[in-house]
RNA sequence: GGCGACGUGGCCGAGCGGUUAGGCGGGGGACUGCAAAUCCCCUUUACGGCGGUUCGAAUCCGCCCGUCGCCUCCA
């Protein structure tokens, strides 16, 4: 099945060919660190890492390449306000993000480049500019030339007559033209500088992608993503330069993310509306923030709220109970099944298999593929219900059962990042943990003893101390629930 | 003002020419000591408004109303 995905440069959905199969070469843009990372950032870098996985799956292989800009206006101006110098600032967000991404099962990319470590690469491609007459200097600034380039607003569909027209046009501009665009800047005094042929200066923040990505993945890549707040003027900038260079197109495939709202409006550091992804997965298991991410179409704008990540950790929950109740199942009476033939549950997690991938493949439809795993936990808990209300299993449906839910345990593993978690392959430490976890000095032996403990009292009809320890234990953020199979408990994911 | 996108049932949110989205919530029932979890049933003219195309439109076209994004830094 093929994969097709909308491509903003054509603003049509179009199957995906890659230039040299089976490899594919992506790069997004990352952060600028200078302060901690918000849900609208969170949700970029969620999109992108599951379609990254998604492309995995398919068979290919990827080369990712997601960048820091870690010197710009205003990482200086939070170094000037911190007295120190503008690499503190950036390093200490460097090692935040990486903290941020950890906890949201985000995989870094392979290659992950900081500007200041390709300024050479970004003074070679703006070399290559003033050598081709696409750039001009003036006074130790470095300039490109928009009405050079002939194809400049392909990728937002704008006409450069219009754009001139509208163009503010500022006093003290050393510009010859008002749409040009900084590549070069010279320095002021105090802020970082790097020799070049113009003087001391510091690269402005269009080149760094092009250079980038020609350093780490070639002339023209597969797929460019960002957040749709990008396409104008960053990407449009990206395509003059790479495609003035080379005469090649710059990416195939551009892909961009739907922004992240509040009540309607963007979620961004000027408005002041941004919940940052630490509040976030501090108070809520991040396995909460994904599903929501996932729960929207990526191009569809996400209206962020509390409410609704309460809600989405219902739904969360409800998936992994399917899943790992499948170990309750296990102490039930199992009983030998007088059926013959296969359990239907295996024909559903084909049935599921195939649309879930066909959901993807059809322009990376998570919320529809989210129908169809909620399709397959359905049947899963028919299986469960049955089972308990009779209070025994057969062995068929036993099998069935564990079966059907480690496919779609390693299905929500594999491609969403999900439940980790359950049966993991490998202990991780994570560097935060949830508010919620930091309380908890509890011991499982303990808990195991009190729930015995409530269990006698229940045999003895004494409710009252049964209850008791139930209410206090949900107050400690530990759950319990009697099933036919015995008491379950687990932790609540959310505030 | 220019360019672009969107308006779906109580809420969120897919679908984009005929056939089930899915999630959350609400009501009733089963199960349970009670909860919780789970199942079953109900919430059966949902597709901003008005025209048009079509045998047939939430889905295509036009106009109108409303919301948002980009046009300056931004994922």
């Amino acid at each position: 099945m093929s994969l097709r995905i909308y491509n903003t440069l054509s603003g049509k959905v179009e199957e995906f060919v890659p230039i040299n199969p089976p490899k594919v070469l992506i790069y997004t843009c990352g952060v600028t660190v200078y302060d901690d990372s918000h849900v609208g950032h969170g949700r970029s870098l969620i999109v992108f890492d599951v379609f990254r996985r998604f492309l995995e799956h398919l068979g290919y292989q990827v080369k990712f390449v997601r960048n820091f800009t870690d010197v710009d206006d205003k990482i200086i101006n939070r170094a000037k306000q911190e007295c120190t110098d503008f690499m503190t600032i950036a390093d200490r967000y460097i090692a935040r993000y990486y903290v941020d991404m950890e906890n949201i099962r985000v995989r870094p990319a392979d290659v992950e480049p900081r500007v200041t470590e390709h300024i050479p690469e970004i003074i070679e491609v703006i070399q290559k500019l003033v050598e081709k007459g696409y750039a001009y200097v003036v006074e130790g600034d470095v300039y490109f030339s928009v009405k050079k380039f002939k194809d400049y607003g392909k990728l937002s569909k704008r006409d450069i007559e219009e754009l001139i027209a509208g163009a503010r046009v500022e006093p003290s501009e050393k510009k010859r033209d008002p749409l040009d665009f900084a590549l070069w800047k010279a320095s002021k005094a105090g802020e970082p500088a790097w020799d070049s042929p113009w003087g001391k200066g510091r690269p402005g923040w269009h080149t760094e992608c092009v250079a980038m990505v020609f350093k780490h993945l070639g002339e023209t890549i597969d797929i460019h993503g960002g957040g749709l707040d990008l396409v104008f003027p960053h990407h449009e900038n990206e395509i003059a330069q790479a495609e003035a260079i080379t005469g090649k197109p710059f990416a195939r495939y551009w892909m961009h993310n739907g922004l992240v709202t509040v009540g309607g409006q963007k979620m961004s550091k000027s408005l002041g509306n941004y919940v940052t992804l630490r509040e976030v997965y501090t108070k809520y298991h991040p396995d909460v923030l994904r599903l929501l991410v996932l729960f929207t179409h990526y191009r569809s704008p996400l209206d962020f709220s509390w409410e609704k990540m309460e809600e989405t950790l219902k739904a969360y929950e409800r998936l992994k109970n399917a899943i790992e109740d499948l170990e309750l199942l296990k102490k039930l009476q199992v009983v030998e099944s007088k059926e013959g033939g296969t359990h239907p549950l295996y024909e559903q997690v084909k049935e599921f298999e195939e649309n879930f991938y066909a959901s993807l493949s059809d322009d990376f439809n998570t919320p529809e593929a989210l129908s169809h795993v909620y399709k397959l936990v359905g049947e899963l808990n028919k299986v469960k219900n049955k089972a308990y209300s009779e209070g025994k299993i057969t062995d068929r449906e036993l099998s069935a059962y564990e079966f059907a839910s480690k496919s779609l345990l390693n299905t929500m593993k594999k491609i969403f990042g999900l439940l980790e978690d359950l049966y993991p392959e490998c202990k991780v430490e994570r560097v935060v943990e949830r508010e919620l976890e930091a309380g908890q000095v509890f011991d499982e032996k303990l808990i195991q003893i009190l729930i015995e403990a409530r269990n006698i009292a229940r045999k003895e009809k004494v409710f009252k101390v049964a209850d008791y320890i139930r209410d206090k234990l949900k107050e400690l953020g530990i759950v319990l629930e009697d099933t036919p199979a015995g008491t379950k408990w687990k932790k609540r994911e959310g505030a």
